[in-house]
DNA sequence: ATATAAAGACCGACTGGTTGGTTTGTTCAC
DNA sequence: GTGAACAAACCAACCAGTCGGTCTTTATAT
């Protein structure tokens, strides 16, 4: 074991300089030298330096969509859904931090062919938080005063921008962090019915006793 | 009037491609070409390409650090001073997208003597946010089972997020989302007694009647 | 007021280093 | 022997930055 295929080396020490340099800011000799690989094995791998950018995306996206859909499936209330992506997301960056960084820094360098098809998984995550949302406001879970699309907005917001200050060794766990964009979001979006029944179930995690 | 010095069109014209391609996507000869300038008069008015980058950096983050130290002397509660902090704050989009997206997506590339400065600007800001909430925590205003740096964060991410997705011409007018953002905020973090007292400001502006 | 000098704004052809990508030839394993 | 990987030289394009020079404005001297 422990043995990673070239590609796989590429991949993580693109990935590791991509985060902190920027896409722009490392080069491919770069890559190749710190991977010990060579500009021959590289192009052998990827067609570009671009694909290779498109595959960082792609393998970040397409999980995140994957996880989205899975909670979605797995529960059976608005609320209970809603939570379940947002923890899920949350989790998300503490494996893929690198990725995310990458996802939402560099993307602008993606050429048309490529940035169109992350494009469309990104908008069918959308789609799911969106749809979660307009199905807790009809089934009376969520303020019927709220706009879907800003909400929606908000959170992916809230969350998304962990990317920028969350540290993995810092002195908050990601659990933690999800603990509360949760209740941040529930005490925002819940009527008030909604809070007194969910008040004791598995999200209501933050109690008086965490920080 | 409305002569705009060289110096102006060129930063006009770089603010736009730098939104639209990203730095590294615009050459200084496009920059040039399109400001209808030429390669002497922009090195007449900029040390170098980076130091533009930093200019457009430095006049975002001062603006909306002042704004924010302004709206922190103009009101005297924690829950009318969050609420004024957050409403300026988002209106800047307005006028300030394309520096904010430049702002967020290319200060990888400030050179390091660049971005020092730009950061001391950045965290003076996030501590006048931490620092309201932690006296509206005081004051009992906001719940005190809330973490200071995380709710400061997830108020600042789902703010700024919205450089991704608003559209100056679009269905939301600023003041729309601003309103909602402030519902959102408050929702979260008041307290029960703080909800009855603030329901009829100024600053409770989501009524049923909005969408 | 006029001539002259100095300063600053601006121009654009040119340069030299960088970098993504190619090519050629080789090694090694299955 | 076929394909995965390496090594190293090579190329062409690109691009930030330079430099010598022009034109305009301002300051100075007579």
């Amino acid at each position: 074991m422990a043995e990673k295929t070239l590609k796989e080396r590429i991949i993580d020490t693109a990935l590791r300089l991509f985060e902190q340099y920027g896409y722009h800011g490392v080069t491919v000799d770069r890559i190749v030298t710190e991977s010990n690989a060579s500009k021959g094995g590289f192009y052998h791998n990827f067609k570009s330096k671009d694909e290779l950018l498109y595959h960082i995306h792609d393998v970040f996206i397409t999980y995140v969509l994957n996880k989205a859909q899975e909670a979605y499936q797995n529960y059976h209330t608005p609320t209970e859904r809603l939570c379940a992506i947002v923890q899920s997301f949350v989790k998300v960056f503490h494996l893929y931090k690198p990725h995310i960084t990458v996802f939402y820094q560099e993307s602008t360098y993606l050429k048309p062919e490529y940035s169109q098809k992350i494009n469309e998984k990104r908008d069918e995550f959308k789609q799911v938080i969106f749809q979660v949302i307009r199905e807790g406001i009809e089934a009376g879970e969520f303020r019927s005063e709220l706009s879907v699309e800003i909400t929606g907005m908000s959170i992916i917001g809230m969350v998304n921008w962990t990317y920028k200050w969350y540290k993995p060794n810092g002195p908050m766990t990601i659990e933690q962090i999800a603990a509360h964009f949760i209740d941040f979001i529930l005490h925002s979006i819940l009527t008030e019915e909604a809070k007194q029944k969910a008040e004791n179930t598995m999200f209501f995690l933050l109690n008086k006793q965490m920080v």
